[in-house]
RNA sequence: GGCGACAUGGCCAAGUGGUAAGGCAGAAGCCUGCAAAGCUUUUAUCCCCCGGUUCGAAUCCGGGUGUCGCCUCCA
C-alpha cells in the first residue's frame, strides 16, 4: 500500500517497522469547547486507515491524545470558576460522545497530558543533558539551531523562519526561533527539577508517543495545520532526545473550508459535531468527508451535505439479503478494485465508486454482492444499523394521522393495516392521506410487492 | 515576502502520457392505484488560459490567470 509521506513530500510504499505490527499516533484534540466538522474529517480520516490498516491484516496500535493541560482550558476555568480537571473531564467526555456519534473507532491508546507528566520531565531532562535545551528562571526551552533538520518538514528554509519568529515579553530566549518545552507557572503548574511549571504543548505529543509506542513509530498523522510548528517541534525534540528516527510516515489531511476559508475555532465560522447531527447523520458525514481525497480540502455547503445524504442513503438502502459467512470476498473483483484504490494513499472516491456499483447489483439481485458491500462499507466505518423510529416518533405520527382519519390508533401496525384494508378497498384518498399525514411527521410509507415498510425520512 | 497545494460537465469528484470512473441534481421509459424505492436509457469532441515536447497530453515542460492554506493557537 502506498501512502503520501509530507516529510518527503512523497507517495511511498508502506512498510512497517516490525512485520505486520503498525504503530500509529494520531494528535488529538485539545478538550476545552465543542469538536467542529474540521475536527471531524481529521477524526474520521484517520479511522478509516486504521479500520483499513486492520481490513488489510496489519496488528494496529493506535495511539491518540488527549491534551488536557492548555491555556485555553486554564482560561476556560478561570472564567467558570472550576478548576482545569473539571473544564478538561466535561469537554472530554463531550469530545469522545461525538466521536461515538460519527462512528469512529476508538484508539488502542488514549493518554492524557496530565498522567504523562513523568515522561515529559524525563523528556526534557535527556534534552537538557545533551545540550539541546536550556533551563531559564523556571522555564525551559528547545535550541533550535542545534537541530540541523529543523524545517525539513514544514519545508521552510531557516532564515525564513527566523525573520517571522518573535521573543514574547517575559520570554528568555536565547534565540527568538526556540520554543518552549516547559514553561513556569505557579498557579496551575506541576512540581518539577525546574520548579513548578507547565509542559509545552509540543513536548506532550512526544513524551505520550514515546511512552505508549516508542522510539520510532510507523506513522504520524494529523491536520495539515499542525505541520508548523507543532510537528516540525515534534521532531526536533524526540530526534534529539532519541538520537532516532521519530517518524517513518508523516500523514496529513486538508481542511474543511466554508466560504472557502478554513473552518476553524479562531474564525469562529465553525459548525459543531452536535449541531451538525441534529440534521444529518453519521453516515452522511462520513460519505461527505470521503467522497474527497483526505489531502485536499473539503467545502462545506448543505447543498453538499444533500447531496451526500442522498448518496450515501442510495448506498446504503441496497437491497438487504442476510449476510453469507461463506463468501470469501477476497476472491472478488470488487474486493480488488476496492483494495487497489485504498492501497493508492487511500482513494476513498474511488472505493465509494467500487461500493456504489456493488449497491447497484445487490438491487439487481446478484447473489452476495450485498454481502462484499456490507463488508466494505463497514471497512470505511459506514453503518448499516436503521435507526429505529422512537416510541416518542411513532406516538406522534399515530396522532397527526388520527386527527386527519378521525380513527384512534394503537400502534404503527395498526395503522398499516388500517390503510392496506383501505387500499383493497381502493379507498385511495384515504391510503394517500396516511401517507401524507406520516410524511409531514418526517417518516416514509412504501408500498412494495413485501409489505409496506415506514422509516425516518 | 518565504513555502506548499489546487483549477475537470449544473454541483461534488476520480483520473497524472493512449483517447474523460462514480455520486448528486435534471430528462425519458419500466414498475406502481398514485407515490417512494429500484431498474433501463440519457447529459463534457473536452478537462482555467497561452506556448512547447510527443505519433499521441486533462495528464509532461515553460509562462500566465485565479483560488486556498501554512509561516501565530488551530484538526
Amino acid at each position: 500500500m502506498k501512502l503520501h509521506n509530507s516529510y518527503t513530500n512523497e507517495t511511498e510504499d508502506f512498510k512497517p517497522i516490525d512485520g505486520n505490527k503498525v504503530k500509529m499516533y494520531v494528535c488529538g484534540p485539545t478538550v476545552y469547547d465543542y469538536a467542529h466538522l474540521g475536527h471531524a474529517r481529521c477524526y474520521i480520516t484517520w479511522d478509516v486507515l486504521y479500520r483499513y490498516l486492520k481490513f488489510r491484516g496489519y496488528d494496529v496500535t493506535y495511539c491518540r491524545n488527549v491534551t488536557d493541560v492548555d491555556d485555553k482550558i486554564l482560561k476556560k476555568a478561570d472564567k467558570e470558576g472550576k478548576t482545569p480537571e473539571e473544564v478538561s473531564q466535561y469537554w472530554y467526555r463531550q469530545f469522545a460522545k461525538s466521536m461515538e456519534s460519527l462512528n469512529t473507532l476508538k484508539p488502542d491508546v488514549e493518554p492524557f497530558a496530565t498522567k504523562t507528566l513523568g515522561e515529559m520531565i524525563s523528556l526534557v531532562k535527556d534534552l537538557i543533558n545533551k545540550g539541546y535545551a536550556y533551563e531559564v528562571n523556571g522555564d525551559v526551552y528547545f535550541r533550535v539551531k542545534k537541530f540541523s533538520k529543523y524545517g525539513y518538514l514544514s519545508k521552510q528554509p531557516i532564515d525564513q523562519l527566523e525573520s517571522g519568529a518573535r521573543i514574547e515579553v517575559g520570554e528568555q530566549k536565547e534565540d527568538p526561533l526556540d520554543f518552549a518545552l516547559w514553561k513556569k507557572d505557579e498557579k496551575f503548574g506541576y512540581n518539577s527539577p525546574w520548579g513548578v511549571g507547565r509542559p509545552g504543548w509540543h513536548i506532550e505529543c512526544s513524551a505520550m508517543s514515546r511512552k505508549h509506542l516508542g522510539k520510532t513509530i510507523d506513522i504520524h498523522a494529523g491536520g495539515a495545520d499542525l505541520i508548523f510548528p507543532h510537528h516540525e517541534n515534534e521532531i526536533a525534540q524526540s530526534e534529539c532526545a532519541n538520537g532516532c528516527t521519530f517518524v517513518n510516515y508523516w500523514l496529513h489531511n486538508g481542511f474543511v473550508t466554508i466560504n472557502k476559508e478554513k473552518m476553524s475555532k479562531s474564525l469562529g465560522n465553525f459548525l459543531t459535531i452536535d449541531e451538525l447531527l441534529k440534521k444529518y447523520d453519521s453516515n452522511t458525514i462520513r460519505f461527505f468527508i470521503l467522497t474527497n481525497h483526505y489531502r485536499m480540502p473539503v467545502e462545506f455547503s448543505d447543498e453538499a451535505l444533500t447531496s451526500a445524504q442522498n448518496g450515501v442513503k442510495r448506498m446504503l438502502n441496497a437491497k438487504q439479503t442476510p449476510i453469507d459467512e461463506n463468501i470469501d470476498i477476497t476472491k472478488t473483483e470488487a474486493y480488488e478494485k476496492f483494495v487497489e484504490a485504498m492501497d493508492d494513499d487511500l482513494n476513498t472516491s474511488k472505493a465509494l465508486a467500487v461500493l456504489f456499483d456493488l449497491a447497484g447489483r445487490a438491487n439487481k439481485d446478484e447473489l452476495g454482492a450485498f454481502t462484499v458491500l456490507y463488508k466494505l462499507a463497514t471497512t470505511l466505518g459506514f453503518s448499516f444499523n436503521k435507526q429505529e423510529l422512537s416510541e416518542e416518533e411513532i406516538q406522534t405520527a399515530l396522532k397527526a394521522v388520527g386527527e386527519k382519519t378521525g380513527k384512534d390508533f394503537s400502534s404503527m401496525d395498526e395503522l398499516i393495516a388500517y390503510r392496506k384494508q383501505a387500499r383493497a378497498e381502493k379507498n385511495w384518498a384515504v391510503a394517500d392521506a396516511i401517507r401524507i399525514s406520516l410524511d409531514e411527521c418526517g417518516i416514509t410509507l412504501k408500498d412494495s410487492k413485501d409489505g409496506t415498510v415506514v422509516e425516518r425520512k
